[in-house]
DNA sequence: ATGAACGTTGCAGTCAATGCAACGCACCGG
DNA sequence: CCGGTGCGTTGCATTGACTGCAACGTTCAT
């Protein structure tokens, strides 16, 4: 709606990409050289870039400080935490929070496993979005014709043999889950491991958040994991109980 | 430079603080309520603001992923990763690795104390510029005005009562880690916590990093933590090799 | 039913963003 | 030593994008 904006902020995801210089920015920006110089010099004065020694931008500290406040401001966040970690420490697997997001899920907070083989992810980090666990319970939730738009618009990566294939397959998955209340991704990201995750639900009954429990297959086999999901159900119920204000918070400070 | 983006960014930190209506922002941007508008459609529709289902905004999901992405393409993080870990094996406390940029010291790295009582801090959030051990590191490094510069209009607030008072007490503790080539911070930031930091350079003897070991006194004293400190300086100085590209690296894919 | 509070839209004026061209500077090869 | 090339940077005139206004549509609460 804003040009003068909206260029600005294309220029972020373009030095997201890495390191850019000026000429380089200007180009893919399509606009003049001094016009991205002071897009450019408006960005850094808000910590938003950085100009490294070698004079190329790249992002800026202040973009990392915002980000870290926007995930401690959301209040599932912090609700969900302990209860993240009481699972991990029950089951020892790696244990994730995701939301949704305008088409986005992603992954919001994170207990590690406590076995030496642990799955990669980070916190931040958009997930893949068609065949992640998480990312189906959450989409399962929107209104038929907004899940279906989006189902159709979305790519279908084969990441592996058992990754979702097209829209059809996942808009059947998508009903399944929504009609089980829980979710799995056996395989379909990363051949090796598997993912067991429940839906966390507001006042309203709406889903909220998911959590999920990961875990690779040398250390436990998909049907191990998945006698895990009455634990993990339980747990997101409660985190949902305590969310929606039907639960009284005892002993928190 | 550019009022218009100016504003826009302006909007980020001000709703980092909390969610906000459109009246809110346009108060205290000090603009009509329909500029304001504009100014949130187009951060919107770059994911950089979400709208609640209460029609209020808060930062957005994009703001996230990007921050993600810009903390995974600075390669000292990558390099150092793997040390850091090993350096948590051998003593088990939490280790940080931590930047410097336009005035902000921040982390980037973290690995979690295998004891049961930690201290906090997170990936992202900027650090405590005046007693933090790596960003005393950190700006022990800068050009003598620089430093001087920067010291003066810095706040010293007194987190404990061993926070570093004032600038030229900061100088003078700056002066003593340039000399020494470590840094401490012995209960200046929470009265129980206990940190040794070490410098991270680059090929051209610059400091890009610093890296510190903390640990409550609960679990350690002071004089014990110092006892790692040779450790620390080698890891350290084992990053520097290999970011330096003096030391080749093996076994890396 | 009435009003207040809030988000939203269309519009005309003007101020701020744009592209241009010229400049300074560093680097490189002759 | 000098001319060339490739950068980032600056001042300026033009214009078009942004602004503030006022009017409208909702959604609440009274």
């Amino acid at each position: 709606m804003s040009q003068t904006v909206d260029r600005a902020l294309s220029i972020l995801p373009l030095l997201a990409e890495g390191p850019a210089d000026l000429g380089r920015v200007a180009d893919r920006l399509g606009v003049h050289k001094s016009t991205a110089l002071r897009l450019l010099r408006t960005l850094h004065d808000h910590g938003m870039v950085y100009r490294q020694s070698d004079q190329r931008y790249r992002l800026g500290a202040r973009l990392i400080a915002l980000a870290q406040e926007a995930m401690e401001n959301l209040d599932i966040r912090e609700i969900a935490h302990p209860h993240l970690v009481r699972l991990n420490e029950r089951c020892g697997h790696t244990v994730h929070l995701a939301v949704h997001e305008d088409g986005e899920v992603l992954y919001i907070d994170k207990v590690e496993s406590r076995y030496p083989v642990r799955m990669y992810s980070r916190i931040g980090k958009p997930v893949a979005i068609t065949v992640a666990a998480v990312a189906k319970l959450l989409l399962a939730d929107l209104p038929e014709h907004e899940r279906r738009a989006f189902a159709e618009q979305l790519d279908y990566p084969l990441y592996t043999a058992r990754s979702t294939p097209s829209a059809p397959a996942f808009l059947r998955e998508l009903d399944k889950v929504r009609e089980q209340g829980w979710a799995t991704d056996l395989g379909g990201h990363e051949e090796s491991i598997n993912c067991v995750a429940a839906p966390i639900r507001g006042a309203d009954g709406r889903v909220v958040a998911a959590m999920s429990v990961s875990a690779p297959n040398v250390v436990v086999t998909a049907d191990e994991l998945l006698t895990l999901l009455p634990l993990v159900r339980r747990t997101a119920d409660g985190i949902s109980g305590e969310y929606s204000g039907r639960t009284p918070v005892k002993g928190t400070a």
